[in-house]
DNA sequence: ATGCCTGAAGGGTTCAGA
């Protein structure tokens, strides 16, 4: 099963690149952000085509901004629009949406900008991070009690992780993405059990997902690395590939970001005993381990 | 030169993005 997250900035701007990329990736599972669409409008422009392809869609849009879209042609069960206890600025916004895709509970979540550090703003995203670390521990359940679940949080979590996730950390000194506090809030959703499946492919490479589009950034390969697949060990497991699709950020028309996409293996039937633990992260790439196969 | 691009809403410009 391949699942890829794509913030698409206005899906309506970018359909001449979403539905041509779907035709040549292929994934079962899609999660984009910034969709700039009502629910509505969003199945308005894309039910057709989407249906035409397969994919079922689930939408939690608003009218000018944010609006977050999870399609699948591997099962949509169990839509969940929003966080529990979800805060606003001041209402809440449209940034996350979830449902189980083929067996997993798959987030698609657009992380609040933040805009300035210490401003009301960037509270808030501290907060609406919370609330996510909250819902996801309810499906990921804590580690500790050994009841872990199958939970993949994809999206644009506007944190780069480490300073090897943006092109320059001089370059963002007093900016937001990279403060203490933000790199915490993080952490304590990686903290549930949660494995960054691009960075445990990719330990030691440059790897960005966001380029601004002005000043040629791109094409100086200057960038960030803020969208992320994030997977609960039974998930990560089965990760067989993960990177980040550069080709959708050339040419005519494209979006800021890049899809970032994992391939996963079958699920285990459940007969081959106790799960493995996955290899750290500077440690054997999970692409050279192999489950035996069912059947 | 802290808006260098891009997009949305709406109106001849402003806000948002990271």
């Amino acid at each position: 099963m391949r699942v890829a997250t794509w913030n698409v900035n206005s899906v309506k701007q970018r359909v001449p690149r979403l539905l041509p990329w779907l035709d040549d990736r292929q994934p079962d599972v899609v999660c984009l952000q910034e969709v700039k669409l009502t629910s509505a409008a969003f199945g308005e422009l894309l039910g057709e085509p989407l249906a035409d392809r397969g994919y079922a869609f689930a939408v939690h849009g608003q009218p000018r901004w944010n609006g977050v879209a999870v399609l699948s042609r591997a099962g949509l069960d169990d839509v969940r629009a929003g966080l529990p206890d979800e805060p606003g600025f001041p209402d809440p916004e449209a940034r996350a949406l979830s449902a189980l895709c083929g067996g997993i509970r798959v987030y698609s979540v657009y992380v609040p900008n933040g805009r300035e550090p210490d401003s009301e703003h960037y509270r808030y995203k501290l907060a609406w991070l919370a609330a996510l670390r909250d819902a996801v521990a309810r499906d990921a359940g804590n580690p500790a009690a050994g009841a872990a679940g199958e939970v993949l949080v994809c999206g644009d979590v506007n944190i780069a992780a480490t300073d090897a996730d943006v092109f320059d950390p001089a370059a963002y000194v007093g900016q937001t993405h990279v403060t203490p506090p933000e790199r915490a809030a993080l952490a304590e959703l990686q903290a549930l059990g949660l494995r960054d499946v691009v960075r445990d492919r990719w330990p030691d490479d440059r790897v960005f997902s966001y380029w601004d589009y002005r000043a040629g950034m791109f094409q100086k390969d200057l960038g960030m690395r803020i969208d992320l697949i994030l997977a609960t060990e039974p998930v990560a497991f089965r990760a067989r590939a993960a990177w980040i699709d550069r080709q959708a950020r050339k040419g005519t028309g494209p979006s800021d970001h890049a899809p970032v996409i994992v391939d996963l293996d079958e699920a285990p039937d459940g007969d081959i005993g106790p799960v493995v633990p996955p290899p750290s992260s500077r440690g054997t790439p999970p692409g050279t381990v192999r489950l035996p196969q069912s059947r």
